[in-house]
DNA sequence: ACAGGTAGTGAGTAAGCACTCACAATAACC
DNA sequence: GGTTATTGTGAGTGCTTACTCACTACCTGT
């Protein structure tokens, strides 16, 4: 196996492990055995923690984009708010992404590298919200807004709690499928996909 | 010094090493330092370091909603849930409070007991905002989504940066300040204080 | 056959961690 | 004045951690 291909390797068991634990509280070990390699080629592979750690978290964001990159494609305007919407709710089934991206965000009062990693990856979400939708500042900011809840109902597991003002908390379930269907019609998608599989960096 | 009052001064240190470091970042000896007391000392007060966590999350869920409460005294509907709002930016000023309640949802993931304490400091305040505001379902999401934003961009410094996709994240500032003035002339904000100063544990 | 590069590991090291125990000082009560 | 309870610590324990180094196995080109 190449270096590349362990690389992507020990970046999806980082993921795994970043999400349930975080930063600090993962460690180096726990992520090797899960790629089934030994501790010292992660180091070899990767430099250090927090280089990894950031490598994760690029790719998440990078997956994060990609997502919402192909969801809008070949949409403008509040249709492409909605289908973006509907992206990031989307990707609640898959939770781990959603608290990588939460971790880096908590990791990043302690280390300054990390917040501008984060900030990096607002900006660049931010423009593509603004290219593709053409909203007002203020929809943005609600934009932005739902998805940072989506990340926390996430890692506390609200959805789980039968109640309902926790229920309450999720929207329009027939409303999403709705947007889905049509979002997934749209022709230029295949495109879109061939962008998502070269997510991986080299 | 009694116990107690040694408590919420262990409890005040963890809030500034718990806001910077997270849960598994922060070690015990960092908070005991920082308290002026040893570290057995610490571990006889609170037992173990994830006790100590979930009370330190507790006080500050408590401040919140503290805050909260203070905030809509006397005030009714989407005066309230203006008020509120408000209450909630100020904060942003003392980032500690939203950093340390990030760690906790961060935290969640990895210990079911954190996370059960979470999804209760949610569900306290969704009755707080529900009974208060008497809003929709659909409002109370997007109030809750809003703050969970501002703990984000205290935790990455977001308004840092000088740009302008990053400063239309702060909106309407003459907006807040008036209605922050309007707040502080609630007749019995008095009392609400007075709720205020009871919150440290005993 | 052999030289060189690449994938990969066993066995460490030094530091840091949560947590414990035996013990000292001080105040309170009878 | 002596017993008792409370506040507080020095010195440790056993474990985990990030990270290193010397080394092996294998493949590729000549």
């Amino acid at each position: 196996m190449t270096a590349s291909e362990r690389r992507t390797a020990v970046l999806a068991a980082a993921i795994t492990e970043f999400a349930r634990s975080g930063y600090a509280g993962t460690s180096t070990d726990a992520i090797a055995t899960r790629a089934g390699i030994s501790q010292p080629y992660l180091f070899r592979l990767f430099g250090t923690k927090k280089e990894l750690f950031i490598a994760t978290y690029g790719l998440v964001s990078d997956r994060i984009i990609a997502a919402m990159t192909r969801a809008t494609t070949g949409l403008h305007g509040e249709d492409a708010l909605e289908a973006m919407g509907v992206a990031y709710s989307e990707l609640l089934q898959d939770p781990e992404l959603l608290q990588v991206q939460l971790h880096g965000f908590a990791a990043a009062p302690g280390d300054a590298d990390v917040a501008a990693t984060c900030r990096r990856t607002f900006e660049v979400l931010w423009q593509l919200v603004d290219e593709r939708t053409g909203i007002s500042d203020e929809e943005i900011r609600q934009f932005f807004a739902m998805g940072m809840m989506m990340n926390v109902m996430s890692a506390i597991d609200l959805l789980s709690v039968p109640e309902r003002w926790a229920q309450s908390f999720c929207p329009h379930p027939e409303k999403i499928t709705a947007i889905m269907a049509a979002s997934r019609a749209i022709k230029d998608q295949r495109i879109a996909e061939l962008v998502l599989a070269e997510e991986v960096p080299a």
